[in-house]
DNA sequence: ATATTGTGAATACACGATATGCACAATTTG
DNA sequence: CAAATTGTGCATATCGTGTATTCACAATAT
């Protein structure tokens, strides 16, 4: 598990746990079948409670990142390419839809917005 | 004051309440010198804590968008369209950097991000 | 059988957001 | 000057979320 938690995000830690994973999962650095840690070994090497942890895997199970079998473990879905890129769009898509609700409200306009996109990205 | 509070909204309501009145003040719907209602009326009008529209105007002044006097009332500040505009600019890159933050660690490209943005917008 | 792993419930604590009430300071108004 | 208005500050309380700890249970593997 390569994982960064930070305290000081405006984040909750479960959120961070589901973000980075995911990520991982759909950028294909996690395999197919991969199984992930226990969820109390995962909890113990980030110093977090097994509550945060498994909050995060039932969000990636939400997605159908991931299946969870009792007394077995939790294992990265059998996803294909292009299946790891719809979901990542559709997540994306969906947070960007709140995020340019801001813009708006502001007067923002489409080109400006992509103007300022460039400047950021 | 033309406000809606939602109570549905993940957003707390003084932040609502701050986005809402910085975006009619930089967009030029209150002009300058405009005398905001008193945070006992707006608190009542809005049926929320005296507290609250505090926490909201504090913001707008930590913005230079309006100015305060005790015993007086809350103005909003004089401002040049240009410096509106140079605000406004401010504070939707801040919120992008945060935003495209998230779409990067999707390994989304900056090209796929304008072809997204151009969808939703 | 025993160990491992996920699940679920109970309890507790911290923090932020929010509400209420009261007292005080500065300004305006009569 | 006195009263009303308005912003400020503090104390207290409530509520929900996030988080941690612990224990018991279910399913699977060895």
């Amino acid at each position: 598990m390569n994982i960064a938690i930070s305290n000081a995000s405006d984040k909750p830690i479960y959120q961070q746990l589901f973000e980075q994973i995911s990520a991982q999962i759909l950028k294909g650095e996690l395999e197919n079948g991969y199984c992930l840690p226990p969820i109390r070994q995962a909890a113990q090497e980030l110093s977090i409670s097994v509550i945060t942890v498994k909050k995060a895997w039932e969000a990636l199970e939400r997605y159908g990142l991931i299946h969870t079998v009792t007394g077995k473990g939790c294992f990265v879905a059998e996803l294909s390419a292009d299946r790891k890129l719809e979901i990542r769009n559709e997540m994306i898509l969906k947070q960007m839809l709140l995020d340019t609700s801001y813009y708006k409200s502001f007067g923002l306009t489409l080109d400006e917005a992509i103007e300022m996109l460039k400047k950021v990205y």
